[in-house]
DNA sequence: TATTGTTATACTCTATAACTATA
DNA sequence: TATAGTTATAGAGTATAACAATA
């Protein structure tokens, strides 16, 4: 008998089943904050590139323009972003993290790393940097954009 | 400078990044023999627990009975499923593969083994190997059930 | 009265297409 | 005429609740 027999269902379903898993769970935990994946991805994607246009940003998160519209809609009633016309081109919106956005940003971030302890708690500190440096070289070779959640990505 | 700086989103982040994107690209894959990933998970677990009622498929998966009536229909008017009467309590609808949807099993079984090669394709096996264990490792920590996508759990 | 399965309905999310304004 | 953004509309997927059949 050898070692160890082949996986009954593939190691990317077990892939599937547990990115499925933290991404539910971090949901569940960002919905604490009253935001959802989508609307913290955006909020992320503006603290990294702020000023861009709305068209920029969904070329960024792979997203059609129109579902950026709702949800910068959303964002900017909560006085998280604001749009600022941009004088020399009046069509364009730039979009900008309020001082509540920013602080929430760090709310954020202490979220994002309670759900990191939690998801991984089987590991140590090995063992996680043993997965990350994994998956970054699953990730890369498959072509992710490094910090965008392929969610955005318009698949039809 | 320290060895690694903190990775900046967290690993949990590169799991549900690249979880997702093996996600969507198993729906893209399955999609070939027009199936969807609920469909394939339906399958598979009927193929695990022949002539389960629909009620306990439903409590295996995690998913409202109401659902899974659509799947089953689905399925079923493919010729992939059938629903059978128990004459002793006549209420159940115990579900069965057709000849057909037996067939279709091992397609899928083929075109998991592809996406599986496609994915992982920047790993060699013993980092394959490695990968697994720690994914499994988490999976057991975080009580996913094994071969149950938790796509289907209800979160509300 | 409890349980299995079904149907009816509504809600959420997202995409496509038409429209407005600026250039 | 082309581009940024917006609005209107429709579709897929899923959940909740009411219902029918059987026990």
């Amino acid at each position: 008998m050898p070692p160890s027999d082949p996986p009954p269902a593939g190691s990317a379903f077990l892939l599937t089943q547990v990115g499925t898993h933290a991404a539910q769970a971090f949901a569940q935990r960002i919905g604490e904050l009253d935001l959802t994946p989508p609307q913290t991805g955006l909020l992320r994607a503006v603290a990294g590139a702020p000023g861009s246009s709305q068209q920029a940003l969904a070329e960024l998160l792979g997203t059609p323009a129109t579902r950026l519209v709702a949800l910068v809609d959303g964002l900017e009633q909560r006085g998280l972003v604001e749009r600022r016309r941009n004088p020399s081109d009046r069509r364009l919106h730039a979009v900008h993290l309020t001082d509540e956005g920013t602080a929430l940003l760090a709310d954020i971030g202490r979220v994002a790393r309670e759900h990191d302890d939690a998801v991984l708690a089987a590991l140590d500190a090995d063992e996680r940097a043993r997965l990350r440096e994994l998956l970054a070289k699953v990730a890369a070779d498959q072509g992710l954009t490094p910090g965008v959640h392929p969610g955005y990505r318009n698949l039809r």
